[in-house]
DNA sequence: TGCTATATTTAGAAAGTTCTCAAATACTGC
DNA sequence: GCAGTATTTGAGAACTTTCTAAATATAGCA
């Protein structure tokens, strides 16, 4: 049935329910990087920021690579950072609308 | 900072991050439904119902009108619908790759 | 008024997520 | 092989979300 469809929409969608994990996307718009300098930029332990990618490496949402010592990971599908823009513009005319709602109960 | 940024951000797409508040967005694609129909169509309890409502209007991702004994609800955005889709495009394309990946795995 | 239908709120239990710490793994260069 | 760096894994505590049941609110109608 389309439950299952709805569940897994869904699963993806946890992916983008954390700050953390939006910070992250938006580091990795245009370039790969280690999990060190990772956890280095977003301010988080190294095991959960571990945590994090390992979750959006399982939905698919990341794909990484092996180099000696270090994991570098990066966006799997450009179109992810189309849905991370179209939903933050969203956000932003919510923002202005509320702007406005409050302006008028002001004047 | 931008922290808060991310936080609404997160906020508001947690409401994606349930089957069945996807389940209810698409219903509402292109009428508005009250929240008995809602409950009927979602085979949700009402009381659970009214809290994924209440949720959903507070992120302002819903609005609502009342008429006499009942309470109508419909999708405050329309672009909200474009994300829906777009989300839902991203996971049909690795529902796809995967498929593709399984087949080389056999053959 | 009292009754029914619709919807919401509240409180608590159940389920799920996130974080921390310690331990394990895995690779590099000596 | 050993020490050092990078990353992951696992277990448990802390927190958040979701669900259920009971209580409350409001409209319409005899």
């Amino acid at each position: 049935m389309d439950d299952q469809l709805y569940a897994y929409h869904a699963e993806m969608c946890k992916v983008f329910s954390h700050p953390k994990r939006l910070e992250l996307i938006d580091l990795l718009r245009n370039n790969e990087m280690s999990a060190g300098e990772l956890g280095a930029s977003l301010g988080l332990a190294p095991a959960n920021l571990s945590q994090h990618l390992t979750m959006m490496r399982e939905r698919h949402l990341l794909v990484y690579r092996k180099e000696g010592n270090m994991t570098y990971y990066r966006i799997a599908n450009p179109r992810l950072l189309e849905a991370f823009d179209l939903l933050r513009e969203i956000l932003f005319e919510q923002i202005r609308q509320d702007a406005v709602l409050i302006q008028n109960k002001i004047s």
